[in-house]
RNA sequence: GGCCGUGUAGCUCAGUGGGAGAGCCCCAGUCUUACACACUGGUUGUCGUAGGUUCAAAUCCUACCGCGGUCACCA
């Protein structure tokens, strides 16, 4: 065999995009058919005109680990990937270059329109589809889908015409939440609250018959155009007397009446409220229980409209605001005003003040679908990971409000709706009708409105596999296994998936929903266009490789907990890499002349038997923290284990093999490492995907790829507890001995002879005999000797402890003798302070009593371990003294 | 205001009933025939505060303090 050479610097631009392509093009990612369960991931689809964050690589990340563990599990695996149309957030970014052009929608018209939109569309398409190549994700590309497809768009009709036949969708006159920036309706949680600095007036009515003034307070003096009434709390002594009476509506000609409502807090600035039910949602309420009819006074762009006087019209709210206030003190009206702070809503999108607005919109009824969901839930079928977002989830379903889902935009599903021009009739359609229904009339106009983007989103997991057709994909994927998302869109999203899914295909979407924490800066705050603290995910992988990225983030991740990052903190993964890279390198360069020949388990010593038992142990972790969405858990095991164990002990250890004369152990011991580069490279694989392949292919001992070879599993065969316990004794022997001459400041390069008394002749005597060069050769000392029956000459020798031996150091030369001694004497107290804790359990008759057995012996164990390592440090001390 | 989370080494965080951990940082040394993105050794903690449960608490309970999130708000 040739000795094989790897770059001499590890740099995954070299491998990264060529690996990528050859899984796609030989079709690694499709699902294989093989039998058993399949797994299934729908990606959460990234708005289509975004730009990928570090939110997305991320749970990207997550869910690629998760697709590729179960893949190499032989389980047929699908992960679908796709995109959403982003209704509002596309059409304005259409809106705002035509704008550039001195353009509006209106001027090219919808047709014209969408055309371009479709345009920007597929160009941002591209880039985000590159973006989530660049990542590593594994997604089944043959299977991606966008929210505008065909088969999808013919999903949310059937939806829609579905739910109206079942009264689940309406259409109602409403006051709705209105973003006048985006000129549109929203749902109520496409509303953000925010606290804004404003002020509180307090304005006075004059009553009608002039008796006086009553006091109201708003933070909206532009809205009493709108108003209807005033009200008070019923019970409130003060105002009893005026129910009934009339108000002159300053600056208007109009007379309102003072009713009685016991929404009205007491308590609250004056306890009279202005009422008005076109642009509050109380208010709205309260005109309601009171028949009075809304007054509307603005137009759709936020502007107050004609019903306002003349010199407020066409006037954007906030402005008109403190116009009216002035006009309001100018005729006296104005009582005082005070700074005051409270929540406004504003837009999710565009962060527009929303105004509550009065307009006739299509809703879901969503009390019937909510129960199914909250249902599935409570019977189990749903499990969320963490848990405790099941109380999310479940306070969410039980106070849910109907879904406003027509949107005023032209980007998006056009409602399925068609009204007859000359008999008024309405149709709800599943195919565009050619004429009215009920009178034959050929003019019909569809609705103007289209659907929210989430009516869309909504059926992701069976509609990108084909629903409403009974397809295969449909039948063998569907439900999907698990879900990964940010908690930011529980309600958003996921409620309304299981809501979906249970309403049209009586399953629950997925039966585990894996929620990740947000990706913040350093200083905890969330990452930010406006804050510019941001981190491109991009970038990030052409400075250290999406391997580095992929596998920090899930080191990272520990469950429910936030992940703090900045760009610096992506080293942790290139040093990995890195040290992967070299690992493999040099165990490579030396396959020259080699032969791989079959390892046998009687051909293993005990320094192999640790090896593979640790190697087993952390594949155990690895599963069983996969499987309980422990990320960071698994990523830890497998750092542990190659760094620390394979790299820092094994590898060091084979090297007098690897170097010595005989063909024979030359040959084992290169056999045994590329056997367990190879086991590495697979437990590895899922969380360092495009090192552990471009290895993999090199790798002399391995037929075809890592993606798809065998996950390595516990291995009942590979347990060695008792070697395990004696290479830890032997690396407990190296430690000291590097300790004590570190600590006693001789230098590394000096020699030291040792002598290692054991407590017992036996078992570790014999093993640290036939290990002896080993332990020299780690301790770099000149010579390490056995002596098990304390008979060698240890007088002048340098003593360290250890449980169940002790190694003498020949140390000539002066050394700090105060210092050790000092050292001793502390490590004596700390040592001490220890066993007294110990004694006061072992004296404790409650302990004896109630603890466990298996504690009491541990208690008793340590005991032991303290009193013999007191009793060296005394002795080590009195032989100091006597240097 | 309701609900949820969180407070562990200088920083970022693991640990969830029985001897306080990792990475980074810092200090000292080493270019030891893969790796200076390395190796060896070392320093660092009232485990937020106060009670309670327990033989035993960083870990469970209660209260409080700090931080964060989320839902809902009364003009």
């Amino acid at each position: 065999m040739k000795a094989i050479e790897l770059e001499k610097v590890y740099d995954p631009k070299n491998f990264e995009d060529r690996i990528y392509e050859n899984w796609v093009d030989s079709g690694d990612f499709r699902p294989s058919k093989a039998k058993g369960e399949p797994f299934t991931i729908v990606m959460p689809p990234p708005n289509v005109t975004g730009i990928l964050h570090m939110g997305h690589a991320l749970n990207n990340s997550l869910q690629d680990i998760l697709t590729r563990y179960y893949r190499m599990g032989g389980r047929p695996t699908l992960w679908v990937p796709g995109t959403d149309h982003a209704g509002i957030a596309t059409q304005n970014i259409v809106e705002r270059q035509l704008a550039k052009e001195g353009l509006r929608r209106q001027d090219l018209g919808r047709e014209k329109f969408l055309e371009r939109t479709w345009q920007v569309k597929d160009k941002h398409h591209d880039i985000i589809v590159k973006q989530l190549k660049k990542i590593g994700c594994s997604c089944d590309w043959d299977h991606e889908r966008f929210t505008m497809d065909e088969g999808l768009s013919k999903a949310v009709r059937e939806t829609f015409v579905t739910l109206y036949e079942r009264g689940l969708v309406y259409k109602g006159m409403y006051l709705v939440n209105y973003c006048p920036h985006c000129g549109t309706a929203l749902a109520d949680d496409e509303v953000e609250h925010q606290n804004d600095k404003g002020h509180l007036w307090n304005i006075e009515y004059p009553l009608a018959d002039g008796s006086g003034r009553i006091t109201v307070a708003t933070t909206r003096p532009e809205t009493m155009f709108g108003d209807v009434a005033v009200a008070v709390n019923p019970e409130d002594e003060r105002y009893k007397h005026l129910i009934g009476k009339m108000l002159k509506l300053p600056l208007t000609d109009r007379e309102i009446p003072v009713i009685a409502d016991s929404f009205v807090g007491i308590e609250f600035g004056t306890g009279m409220v202005k009422i008005t039910p076109a642009h509050d949602p109380n208010d709205w309420e309260c005109g309601k229980r009171h028949n009075l009819t809304p007054i509307n006074i603005l137009n759709p762009d936020g502007t107050l409209n004609d019903v306002c006087p003349e010199k407020f019209r066409n006037i954007p709210a906030e402005k008109a605001r403190f116009m009216v206030a002035d006009e309001l003190a100018a005729q006296g009206y104005l009582a005082s005003v005070a700074d005051y702070d409270h929540e406004v809503g504003h837009c999710y999108r565009c962060n527009t003040t929303v105004e509550p607005y009065m307009s006739e919109q299509w809703f879901v009824k969503m009390r019937p679908l909510a129960d199914k969901a909250l249902q599935a839930w409570k019977d189990g079928r749903l499990e969320f990971h963490p848990k405790r977002w099941e109380n999310t989830y479940s306070s969410w379903l039980e106070n849910i409000r109907d879904w406003c889902i027509s949107r005023q935009l032209w980007w998006g599903h056009r409602i399925p709706v068609w009204y007859c021009s000359d008999c008024s009739n309405m149709m709800v359609k599943r195919e565009d009708p050619c004429c009215c229904d009920k009178c034959g009339s050929k003019n019909i106009k569809q609705d103007n409105d289209v659907l929210d983007t989430w009516f869309s989103s909504w059926l992701w997991p069976f509609s990108t596999l084909g629903w409403p057709e009974k397809t295969p994909d449909l039948q063998k994927f569907f439900p999907t296994s698990t879900l990964v998302t940010a908690y930011d869109i529980i309600f958003f999203w996921v409620s309304r998936m299981i809501m979906a899914s249970l309403e049209f295909t009586g399953e629950v979407p997925f039966k585990d929903i894996y929620i990740t924490g947000l990706v913040r800066d350093k200083l905890g705050r969330k990452m930010s266009k406006s804050l510019g603290n941001g981190i491109d995910p991009l970038e990030v992988v052409d400075l250290y490789g999406a391997d580095a990225m992929k596998f920090t983030l899930c080191y990272l991740a520990a469950q429910g907990q936030d992940v703090l990052i900045d760009m610096d903190s992506f080293k942790m993964g290139s040093k990995f890499a890195n040290k992967i890279w070299n690992a493999t390198r040099y165990i490579l360069m030396n396959l020259e002349d080699r032969n791989i020949v079959e390892i046998k388990e009687e051909d293993l010593n005990d320094v192999d038997k640790w090896i593979y038992h640790s190697f087993n142990e952390n594949a155990r972790k690895v599963n069983a923290a996969l499987q309980g969405y422990r990320f960071n858990e698994g990523a830890q095991a497998v750092y542990d284990f190659f760094w620390n164990d394979f790299c820092d002990w094994y590898i060091e250890a084979s090297k007098p093999e690897l170097y010595s004369d005989d063909d024979k152990r030359k040959d084992r011991i290169v056999s045994i490492l590329l056997d367990l580069l190879a086991r590495s490279m697979r437990l590895m694989h899922p969380f360092l995907s495009f090192i552990t392949e471009e290895i993999y292919d090199k790798l002399p001992n391995t037929d075809g790829k890592v993606i798809s070879a065998e996950f390595p599993v516990f291995d009942e065969k590979l347990v060695h507890e008792k070697e395990a316990s004696l290479v830890e004794s032997l690396q407990e022997a190296v430690r000291g001995i590097r300790n004590a001459k570190a600590q006693l400041c001789i230098p590394p390069d000096r020699k030291l002879n040792v002598t290692i008394r054991t407590d017992e002749k036996g078992e570790l005597s014999a093993f640290m005999r036939k290990y002896a060069s080993l332990i020299c050769t780690f301790s770099n000392s000149a010579s390490v000797t056995i002596d098990d029956d304390k008979s060698s000459d240890i007088s002048g020798a340098f003593p360290v402890a250890a449980p169940g031996f002790e190694s003498y150091l020949f140390v000539r030369e002066a050394i700090d003798v105060e210092k050790e001694i000092s050292r001793l004497k502390s490590e004596i107290e700390k040592t001490q302070a220890l066993l007294d804790g110990v004694d006061k359990k072992l004296n404790n008759p409650n302990f004896i009593n109630n603890a466990k057995a298996e504690a009491i012996e541990k208690e008793k164990g340590k005991r032991a371990e303290f009193v013999e390592k007191i009793d060296k440090a005394q002795k080590h001390m009195e032989a100091l003294k006597k240097l």
